[in-house]
RNA sequence: GGUCUCAUCGUCUAGUGGCCAAGGACACAGCCCUUUCAAGGCUGCGGCGCGGGUUCGAAUCCCGCUGAGACCGCCA
């Protein structure tokens, strides 16, 4: 890393499923380092399965990368000067530098498929960025439960080139420096370094990153829930704030700053600074780097977040101004830790309808509130200080009155719920008419 | 079974021989604030897997053990 070579990286997902957690995770980390160095983040789609690959999956895994704000500098879709990026686009490459293993009699054929010959006695030993030097032997390739040392396919029978090969062919072709990937393929590094060697390659530089883990410390799989991104995004959790969690995954700046955006992060991102250790996907967390990220949007971006889950809640945002719903969320402030909980929590901005519903006016004693309620509506200025100051003035001339007993049914009648921002302040946003006709709907004045 | 890897609070991590009677964050508990709930502030709980070395000195280096994981496919 001494010569000022450009660094080239890339994220080679197979398109048989939609971009999932651990996809993600790794996309993120080429990013990150692309990024950190000026460098250059490639998309290759490695398509070779016939059976399991599916252009929609592609697109998926795409519009995922794109949500997590991982844009690339060339690939299927744009183009660059290595392609193509499709794997299925690629077939004669593999084929040419196949048969020229064969005819330089380091591959042999058996019907259709090609076979690369593994020999015994060579040192295919490797040294991580992450996890340091890893020493292998080739005669540790064997054959489960023989000591039959076993060669390694490279064309299957149906033409297509074996990940293990295509990788190589691609990876080297593309001029990539750095091969950034999931720790489930440290055990085949070895293979694809005997095939650089056969190919008279240089090897690029490996880094391998941690797994991720449900809480069953078992490799996240369908079983622990979300595993597709985009279920978390139909969660309510924001792209940055997944960036931002999935950076924390194997990695840490170093100091104490756990929050960050991500320009900081590339600023900040080494490959040396990856953690060796499998870590566990923590929902907890997650919901509190939401939540501070929630807390720092600008109100208009905020509301872009919140909007859909209104909607898909079946509330009437349309006949609000987009000012009074973005003020509305900002009296929320810290309340929600999620885009789709913080939706919920404040309903009642956007319409009464939830209110009625959530109505229980069981254990009111009504003639008491109405005289309360007759001295707030009598307020000359309809503001939260005035509201609260006449409030506080009532109480203060009842014998034995408490603010709570007046303050909660106040809440109960704006908002349908226990718990909300400062009543008065919600009192003073909602306007007088409208807390007028919700308190008389419910009889209390 | 073989090969490889990993091992600091429940979780994410800081820590690369002395500054560590191990720091931060999440979670949890308590207190403060308060019309409720959050947010915020403060306090607390809680960890170097075990055993041997090396060293004046080890969470940090070495060995063994134990535990966990990955791979061993004409899947990627």
């Amino acid at each position: 890393m001494t010569d000022n070579k450009e660094v080239r990286v890339r994220f080679a997902p197979s398109p048989t499923g939609a971009l999932h957690i651990g996809g993600g995770h790794t996309a993120l980390f080429n990013w990150l380092w692309a990024r950190h160095n000026n460098g250059k983040f490639i998309l290759r789609i490695e398509d070779t399965d016939l059976v399991r690959s599916t252009k929609e999956y592609e697109e998926t895994i795409m519009s995922g990368m794109k949500w997590l704000g991982l844009e690339w500098d060339e690939g299927p879709d744009i183009g660059g000067n290595f392609g193509p990026y499709r794997q299925s686009e690629r077939l004669e490459i593999y084929r040419d530098y196949a048969n020229k293993l064969v005819n330089e009699g380091k591959a042999y054929k058996d019907g259709e498929a090609i076979i690369f010959k593994v020999e015994h006695g060579q040192d295919i030993s490797f040294k991580d960025i992450v996890y340091g030097q890893i020493d292998v032997m080739s005669d540790g390739l064997k054959e489960k439960d023989s000591d039959k040392l076993k060669d390694i396919v490279i064309i299957k029978s149906d033409g297509m080139p074996t990940y293990n090969y295509a990788v190589v062919i691609d990876d080297h072709l593309m001029n990539i420096t750095h091969v950034i990937r999931g720790e489930d393929h440290i055990s085949n590094t070895p293979k694809q370094i005997l095939i650089y060697r056969a190919l008279g390659w240089e090897v690029p530089e490996f880094a391998h990153l941690p797994m991720i883990l449900g809480r069953d410390k078992k490799k996240l799989s369908k079983r622990h829930g979300a595993t597709s991104i985009y279920e978390y995004r139909d969660m309510g959790y924001m792209p940055d704030s997944m960036f931002n969690f999935l950076a924390l995954l194997g990695w840490s700046a170093g100091d104490d700053k756990e929050i960050f955006d991500r320009e900081e992060a590339a600023n900040l991102f080494e490959l040396s600074r990856v953690t060796k250790k499998a870590a566990v996907f923590d929902f907890d967390k997650l919901n509190h780097i939401n939540q501070e990220h929630l807390k720092r949007l600008d109100p208009s971006v905020r509301l872009s977040m919140i909007k859909p889950f209104w909607i898909e809640a079946g509330l009437p945002v349309d006949s609000h101004s987009d000012k009074f719903l973005a003020d509305s969320l900002t009296l929320m402030a810290g309340r929600g830790q999620t885009a789709k909980e913080m939706a919920e929590f404040s309903d009642y901005f956007v319409s009464f309808e939830p209110v009625k519903k959530r109505w229980n006016s069981d254990d009111l004693d009504k003639e008491k509130l109405k005289e309360f309620f007759t001295a707030i509506f009598g307020s000359p200025e309809w503001k939260a200080e005035k509201l609260e100051d006449i409030a506080r003035d009532f109480v203060a001339s009842h014998e034995g009155a408490k603010m709570k007993e007046y303050a909660m049914p106040l809440r109960f009648a704006l908002t349908g719920m226990k718990v909300s921002p400062g009543i008065f302040e919600v009192a003073e946003l909602l306007g007088k008419e409208e807390c007028e006709k919700r308190v008389k709907y419910f009889g209390l004045m």
